[in-house]
RNA sequence: GUGGGUGUAGCUCAGUGGUAGAGCACCGGAUUGUGGCUCCGGGUGUCGUGGGUUCAAAACCCAUCAUCCACCCCA
């Protein structure tokens, strides 16, 4: 036997799981319809120098991290690091720079890295996107949002909300200057990779999580005092927005996001429920980026939000809401062997199906005893029971079993219609839900 | 890339060198058109893979792969 087996890091989604995906999925797109953000969807795949333009040729994922291969005509192919670029490329592609746009997405991403707690090689973010608007208006409207979607997911409390402002251009390089002298002090203690970050990215040092330098990165300068006055107004207006509608937020002065790209407002959503893997948002401000891609100065923001990780949360904090699968609402039974017998029970399915089209019907193909139907059908909660075989055919009739209240009747296929209707009036829209 | 743990039935796991096991799940029958029970029967397996030690290996040794956890980093 050849046994193939999924790449590592790389899961299936199973049906028991992926309801749990769904109702997570359709909990954040009902907010993001609300607020008119608009799904958008690219491709998964990208020339290979799209990401490397924009990510940072210091960055980890650019350095090491991506799914890079050639395809038959020798081009140079990457799998999706993460979505906000893609974006960028269809925004200018599609000449839709002019105005102001407002999209979400949801979709894989891919990274080369070791598996472990709430990291994977596929993995999935849901994100948004909005472009043309430089405000911080527009920053309080995604971090509103997002902590709408997690009161909604029930999790809020378990999150704390961290930002931080990398101001422009001119004074990040600054700043990053003057970063480097204080770090340059401490050489000594730091070890190749922190050396070739102090020299190449600075800024990369600032979120380190190595722990015999966590002091000297504690009393690095604060990044807020160099920022230039109008990132300070930005920064000073956001804070007020999120005090006025009561949301908690810490400044996290070494907050500065995995990817170079950003500028001005950064944050995270992050939690202390899951261990070192623990953000579980993530976004910020980009208004250099789309220039970068020759097109006109550009505001954007966005940020994306990892839902392994939110599904992760959901479980060990006991969100995850109970009754999820889809249950059939009653189960077919043909008692036959017989082939016209079984064939008219297709048929008659298929008129069921036709009359009730919200109802679930689990169909059994005379694949065992009666009995033993009965007893699946009991054990799987499944209280209404279609039986069809010879009796019924020759009356032209079905009988319908309650299992709760124990009667069974005969009925033509008018009243059994109806009498269906009244027994599942109440779940005919079982899917709306949720 | 680095370090540690774990790989035995569908699942959870027991099994310290001598016949491959338990619980749950599953399947068949008692009972072929009528109720969750009960009773009877069934192990569904390359003990991750390859090699070595041994009269004998699931167990000991080596290698390798997978997986989990952690570091780095990130969602």
């Amino acid at each position: 036997m050849i046994t193939i087996k999924s790449l590592k890091g790389m899961n299936d989604i199973l049906p028991k799981k992926s309801v749990i995906w769904q109702y997570i999925e359709n909990k954040i797109k009902m907010i993001l319809y609300q607020h008119l953000y608009l799904e958008i969807r690219t491709p998964i795949i990208e020339q290979t120098n799209l990401f490397t333009i924009s990510l940072g040729q210091t960055t980890d994922i650019i350095k090491k991290e991506m799914y890079t291969f050639k395809d038959k005509k020798q081009k140079q192919l990457t799998l999706r690091p993460e979505n906000t670029t893609s974006i960028i490329r269809s925004i200018l592609e599609n000449h839709m720079t002019n105005q102001t746009q407002k999209v979400w997405y949801v979709g894989p991403m891919f990274r080369y890295e070791n598996p472990q707690n709430g990291r994977f090689r596929q993995f999935h973010q849901f994100g948004v996107e909005s472009f043309n608007k430089h405000g911080p208006e527009m920053d309080s409207e995604i971090i509103i949002m997002t902590n709408r979607i997690f009161k909604a997911l029930g999790v809020q409390k378990y999150l704390h909300l961290e930002i931080n402002s990398l101001g422009s251009k001119t004074s990040r390089r600054l700043y990053t200057n003057i970063l480097f002298k204080y770090l340059k002090k401490f050489k000594n203690y730091l070890d190749s990779n922190l050396i070739y970050k102090m020299y190449k990215n600075p800024l990369r040092l600032l979120d380190t999580k190595v722990k015999n330098i966590t002091y000297i990165v504690t009393h690095t300068p604060n990044i807020l005092d160099y920022i230039d006055q109008k990132s300070i107004k930005h920064f000073e207006y956001l804070k007020k927005i999120l005090n006025y509608t009561n949301i908690k937020y810490k400044i996290n002065k070494n907050l500065v996001r995995g990817l170079d790209y950003y500028s001005r407002t950064v944050f995270e959503w992050k939690t202390k429920a899951l261990g070192s893997q623990n953000t579980i948002c993530a976004g910020g401000r980009y208004d250099y980026l789309l220039k970068f891609f020759n097109c006109k100065k550009t505001p954007a923001i966005g940020c994306a939000i990892g839902l392994e990780r939110t599904i992760l949360l959901l479980k060990t904090t006991n969100k995850l809401p109970t009754n999820m699968k889809i249950k059939s609402h009653v189960c077919f039974i043909t008692i036959s062997n017989k082939k016209t017998i079984i064939i008219k029970s297709i048929k008659l399915l298929e008129f069921l199906r036709n009359e009730l089209p919200n109802l679930i019907i689990q169909n059994t193909f005379c694949d065992t005893s009666f009995k033993k139907n009965i007893y699946k059908a009991k054990k799987n909660n499944i209280n209404i029971l279609l039986i069809y075989g010879e009796n019924e055919v020759q009356k032209n009739k079905v009988s319908i079993k309650d299992l709760y209240k124990k009667t069974q009747n005969l009925l033509a296929l008018k009243p059994l219609i109806n009498t269906l209707k009244s027994i599942f009036y109440y779940e005919s829209n079982y899917y709306n839900n949720w």
